[in-house]
DNA sequence: TCTTAAATGCGACTATGTTGCAAAAATAAA
DNA sequence: TTTATTTTTGCAACATAGTCGCATTTAAGA
């Protein structure tokens, strides 16, 4: 299915109404691999939206679970699209940053490990953060 | 060893002139089984001093290394104590985040997964983060 | 076309964190 | 003890992230 249209349905299906602003911020969503930040959105997206509106439109994402929040370096919220299209479940999945780009990438084929709980923390939810060199940075050397 | 006496050799071994400012700040992570954030320290400390002089301690006791940066859920800088006296090599350990009240424990006993370079990605480091309830917040119920 | 509920823009506000500079205090040197 | 050097501190000004209320606009349904 074209990306156009999974958008169009994605939004139709959660009750969200399609404005222009917030189909091209779905469309930033699907373009990238890593996670965006408020910053990043603001300087990509061509119909200038106030600062309001953005946040506005991630909290309605982030209700309707269209996406979720990924790790960063320096304590900014970022976000990225929820793949699971199929999961009701909330499938948890390991994050990725980049010490040289400070991208953040979803890992979605690494396995959380478990773990049982320790001196009286009850433990609920675990994640999983690697960090290191993501392949664009790899491949310049030093 | 007293307390008192550990927090004045930690800043005569680092170099870091004893003020009563800088005391007080080592002696409330002491005090502290949990990460603190700014604002806690603006809260707990006596002698009232600007923020930026907190700031600034804060950057210093981490270059040397007596305290290190926690997670936090609201993205906000949290720090600790750092425990590993004699080792020399930075000792990773997991993080345990309590969803009630939102304090921050470091759990030195919990073994780091190994995880094998992915897709491209050069795995330097692995945090882990552990959510639920604390101790004090288990006890309780509802 | 009309209605209504959602989405937007604006202004004002709070919180976190940073920088430069001058004054004060701690330590080392005389 | 006094003096000199280097840290540490306080203040002001600034930068950025994020929130809230309210009036206006707009998408979608009747
Ligand atoms: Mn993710
Ligand atoms: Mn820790
Ligand atoms: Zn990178
Ligand atoms: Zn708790």
């Amino acid at each position: 299915m074209k990306t156009e249209q999974k958008i169009l349905e994605l939004l139709s299906n959660n009750g969200i109404r399609k404005t222009n602003f917030r189909i091209e911020l779905l469309e930033l969503f699907y373009k990238n691999k890593h996670g965006l930040s408020h910053r990043d959105i603001k300087e990509a997206i061509e119909c200038m939206p106030d600062k309001v509106t953005i946040y506005r439109a991630l909290d309605t994402f982030m209700e309707k679970g269209i996406i979720h929040k990924v790790p960063d370096i320096n304590n900014v919220s970022r976000y990225a699209l929820t793949k699971h299209e199929c999961a009701e479940t909330h499938h948890n999945h390991a994050h990725f940053i980049c010490n040289s780009c400070h991208k953040t990438f979803c890992m979605d084929d690494i396995q959380i490990p478990e773990i049982q709980n320790a001196h009286g923390f009850k433990i609920n939810s675990i994640k999983l953060i690697l960090e290191g060199k993501c392949s664009d940075c790899s491949e310049c050397s030093h």
